[in-house]
Order: C-alpha cells, then structure tokens, then sequence
DNA sequence: TTGTAGGCGTTATCAC
DNA sequence: GTGATAACGCCTACAA
C-alpha cells in the first residue's frame, strides 16, 4: 500500500554527536572527542571509544563540515579558478587538482571566469565568502588590483598557468618560453622562411612568453622581417568571425609556417586549412603550444608542446597547502617547468 | 624598510555583521534583516538601510557563508559527481552546469567517481557531509544499493548521462537508443555488412541503450549474424592493452564497419587503424556516440551523434532544484533527450 | 521601527 | 578520564 509511495518519503533527519552521546549515556564533548581522533591524547579508554565509534557507525553519522568549519575556521575546501573548465586543458588541470587535493582531504569547488576579470572578481568573492582555505587562481588581463586586494585578505592563493604581472605571489607555469622557441625554431630548421604567430590575448603572461620565445627564435636563427607583421591577435569569442579573415591576411602576407600559441586556435585553423585545401606540410608548416587529442588524430600528426599539467598542480598545491598552514618563510616564486616537445608530421 | 617583508603582512580579520553594527551603533539584528534584503518587509527607514549596506560595502563584508548555512541549514552549495572531469564530455557537463547552477546562486563541487563505486560513495558521503543542498550524479556500475540508500536521506540528488537500473529516481539521459540505431543504419545504407560494436562498460544504463540501438538497427535490416561475436567490451583501464587485440580480432572475424559507443574507444581505435594503414570509409567504415573536437580534425571527420549536453544539464538544474525547494509532487521520470545526427566522411 | 536572545552542530577550555 | 559550557557568525522569533 505505502510502497507506492516510497518516491515522496519523509527526509531523515540528520544524526549528530548529540544523539550518539544520548545512545550511550555520555557527554557530547566526549563523543567529539573521539570521533576526531584525539582518543589516545586525551586518553579515553579504549573500550568506550570504539564503543562510540561503534554506535556512530550504526547510527550512520556524518559530521556537519559547516558546523565543524564555522567552530574550526577551515572548510576544507579549495577553490579553482580557471577559464573555462570545458577548455580540456582545464579540464584536465581540474582532474589532477582534484586529485593532489583529495590527498591532503580538500574538496575542491570551481569556477570559470571567460577570461573576464569581473567574473573572476565575483568568483573570487563567492569563494572567500564559502570560507575556501585556499585557491588556485588562472589569473586573467586587467584583474592585477583586485589581485593586489585579494593579498591584503587573510586567504592564501597561488597562480597557475599564468603569472600576474605586478602580482608578486606564487606561480607555477609551463615554461613557455622555451616551448616556443624549440617549436619556431623547428620550423625554421625545416625550412620555412616566413612564420606567422597566432595569439588569444598578448596581455596575458603565458602568451608573452610564448610569443618572446617565437621573435627570440626567429632573432636567434637571424630570419629578420618585420615581426609586428606577422603575428595575429584573435579573442576567442572572435574566433569564428575573425579568424579566418586574420588567416587569409598572413597567407596573403607570404607566410608558409604557423605558430599557434593555443589548441584552440590551432584546431581553428587546421579546420580552415582544410577548407581552402591547404597541404601540410608541403604547402605550409603548422605547430601548436599544447596537445589536444586532437592533434594526434590530425592527417599529418600536429607538432607540439605539451604542458607538463600534473606536475603542475602538484606544485600549486603544495605551496598552496604549506601556505595555508602558514609556514611560508619564503618568498613568493614562479616556477617554470618545460613541456615536452611532440614532434610529429605537421612540419 | 618594511616593504621588502610585505609578503608576510599579517592576515586582516574577517569583518562580521558586529563590526558594522558597532560602527553605526546599532544592533547586529538589525544590520543582518538589512544585508539579507528585507528590509521593506520588516519596514527599516530607507536611511538607515542605506547607511548600513554603505558602511558594509566600505569595511568590505563578507558573509560567512558556513555560519548562515548552518543557521539556515542550506549551504548554497551543488554537488556534481562525474566520471572523470578531464574527459571533455564532463567537462562541458561540469561547465552547463556551472552556468545553471550560478543563475540560481549555486556554487558547484565537484568529484570524479573513475566508474568506481566505492569512490562514488565516499565522494557522496564527503559531499553530503558539506551540507551541499542536492547532487548531480552520473551513477556508476554496482553503486544501486548505496544509492538507494541515499534516497532514504534527505538530500535531492538528479541523475545524468545515465540512469541507475532499480533505482527510482529522477534521470536525464541522451537519447541513447535512438542515436545509436541511426548511426548503425546509416553504415548499413553504406553499405557495409559486419559491423562491430565497441563499448567500454555493457552494465552502464546508456551503453546498454546503445547497444540496443545497435542490435535494432541490425535486425531491422535483416541482417543476421551472430551479434554477440561482435560486441566487444573494452574497459578504459585496459584501453591501451586490450583494445588494438580485439580491434584486431573484430578485423580477423571479417568486420568492414565499427560502431563506437563513447569518444575514447572511438578516437584511440582511430589512432591504431592509421597505425596498421587502413583508409577509412574504403576499407573500413566508422561512427561513434558523441562528438569531440578530434573528430572534426580527423582526416575523414568521423560521422557521430552529438549529445544535447546544455539541454541535459538545464533540465537537470532545474529538477534539482524543484526537489531542492521540495516541491516535488511527480514521480521521479526519465527524460531522455535526443542529440543531433553529424554525417561527415568516415563511412 | 529596532533590540534581545536563543540556537544551528562542533570544538576547545576548563573544572571535576 | 570525563562532563559542562562557552564560543564560531549568523538568522529569526519575540519583545519593546
């Protein structure tokens, strides 16, 4: 009769320390006590604690993380700020993130910011609002003085992907410059004589750094044309409107060998490349910082670095973690570390 | 002098709702009905109320999220557990439901299960210990008895991507079945004769539909073969030891066509069939469930069913959070969402 | 229209 | 060894 309606069940309520102590006749700071592990130092008798532990169980507690963070100042959680957590590169920094995290018992929550320092400002708010023990920030153009804000707050942070400029706080980034000089100058080594570079946003750190590795590999191999002229700037909410046109220019312009300083642009353009019938890498040479699964399945294989991403967020949250338990004596530093450089077909 | 220790300036204490009610010399109660927006309803002057959230803006408070979740017993807070955060069909499941949850001013955590039920549990556990307010869960294999026991609690959880086998529950799936037959018509319209499934998990509730998809379209057409010598179950862990032998196998039985039932199987399968040189649509044909980037760039683009994952994620949030304000009157439906058909060359 | 006080579930500091 | 009791920061009857 009553099974029919099992679907709208009554909620249970919560168990609490105060029902188990109840259970067994014994004060709630006692089953505290023991249910945080401190049995041994304070010295409770075994048979009581495992008797507390017992009734726990059989009761199914869970203790209340809010009640325990409010009386403990700590959440528990992390906060992850990246761009976009459907970009896989994100997708795969959140993974590893998540996975460093869960070993030290953090969970993690997260946001994406569209490369929009508002949103991240929002985010960023929400978060130290939530009571996040620490975050891990993909910091983006124009958020430098709420950055500078957000160090005045008790609340630890470290960069990663990029670092802030002006921003003088812990970072951990693939080393992008020499990625993209080993990419540019492969290039040249194979021949082709006039590159053009292709970019999201030259304001960000990451993309400098690429782009510096680009001109000093072209300076270095002593190839000297007008690099102003040949590298491009597209958002990615322009991508599909502007791209193409920016590509048919550096075409126009002579090029016959592209960087790619992103995946998104470089899947953008091999689909474009297709299009106009381009052959790689008879009719042009093609590399990319970063490594999509994309270019794995790619006809010819794209060249390409890739970002050594676990490393990464082991780093972040290490420092992340030593902050937050404050024994941070040193400097704020940026970490650089290489990527693998990929080689495949494309050039 | 002191500049060069300013990264270890001391942390600056959260200002609470005492602070501003202090500094205005009026009760905290009051500074809290003014924050929290009512104060029409309770009739605070308009200068007053002004004056309040001034002073809260200029000291720059925060509310303590854990201490009014506790108080109100509602986090804010939408726990999502998926399979791994870093295959980019979570990912842009992670990200829509990011943007759904932050209309209604939820913040989401998440957790990757790895298919694994005892991960799922502990990750559920951890979740419902922070209090969050409901769950989106992609269910695993073998977690029905530990999700019915969830059910008797009190926390509103929506399942995604896949429904769980005896578990009555509010579902939001793709169109698994329907998806599957067409794409396993449409190699039969080709042409093709044999034609293999792969599939990594048989007991998950989508891949079932979609090998029957599979199978329906077979018998549809007449075609009669023995259809389980060519159902080949791949788990992802055995991805690079199993799955180029039963390629192999499935080549050996005469198969001229492959049915993929997720983006993994279908994009590492692609990478071994250029490997041993066969040309795809003329020796063999292809299509596989969901669409990443890959098979755009491919050489054939791979012929796929899109997932309506935004469409999935908006009725998911929005289930959710009915149940959330309990006003849930129905029974618990599966809604099964159909995705869009992508012809391209690879059959 | 505003102030007071109790309590949300825990932890921690005391006494006993 | 164990048990009260006071916070943590906020909300919300209920008084005034």
């Amino acid at each position: 009769m009553l099974s029919q309606f099992k679907w709208m069940s009554m909620p249970q309520k919560q168990v609490k320390l105060i029902d188990i102590a109840n259970k067994l006749n014994v004060s709630i700071g006692l089953v505290s006590i023991v249910l945080s592990g401190k049995s041994k130092e304070r010295r409770i008798s075994d048979e009581l604690a495992a008797k507390v532990i017992e009734t726990a169980k059989a009761l199914g507690y869970r203790p209340n993380q809010l009640a325990r963070g409010l009386r403990t100042g700590k959440s528990g959680i992390i906060g992850l700020l990246v761009a976009d957590i459907s970009n896989p590169f994100f997708g795969k920094m959140a993974r590893y993130i998540e996975n460093e995290a869960a070993k030290l018992e953090y969970q993690v929550m997260f946001g994406s910011s569209d490369e929009n320092p508002e949103k991240l400002e929002n985010l960023v708010n929400m978060f130290a609002s939530r009571q996040v023990d620490g975050m891990i920030i993909v910091p983006v153009f124009q958020s430098e003085s709420f950055l500078l804000s957000l160090q005045e707050q008790s609340i630890p942070f470290v960069f990663i992907d990029r670092y802030c400029e002006g921003v003088d706080e812990d970072a951990v980034v693939s080393d992008n410059y020499l990625g993209s000089y080993q990419l540019t100058s492969l290039l040249i080594k194979k021949g082709y004589g006039k590159i053009a570079a292709f970019a999201n946003d030259l304001h960000l750190s990451n993309i400098k750094d690429r782009m510096h590795g680009y001109t000093t590999a072209l300076k270095d191999s002593g190839l000297n044309y007008p690099v102003e002229d040949f590298i491009f700037e597209v958002d990615f909410d322009q991508l599909d409107t502007r791209l193409e046109a920016m590509l048919k220019q550096a075409l126009e312009n002579g090029c016959d060998a592209f960087f790619f300083a992103n995946n998104k642009l470089g899947i953008s353009s091999l689909k474009y490349f297709d299009k106009v019938g381009l052959t790689i890498p008879e009719d042009i040479g093609i590399v990319c910082f970063d490594n999509p699964e994309a270019f794995q399945v790619a006809k010819p294989g794209i060249t390409c670095v890739e970002q050594p991403i676990e490393l990464m967020c082991a780093k972040a949250i290490n420092i992340l973690s030593r902050k937050i338990e404050g024994k941070t004596e040193s400097k704020p530093e940026r970490i650089s570390l290489p990527g693998k450089l990929i080689v495949r077909e494309s050039c």
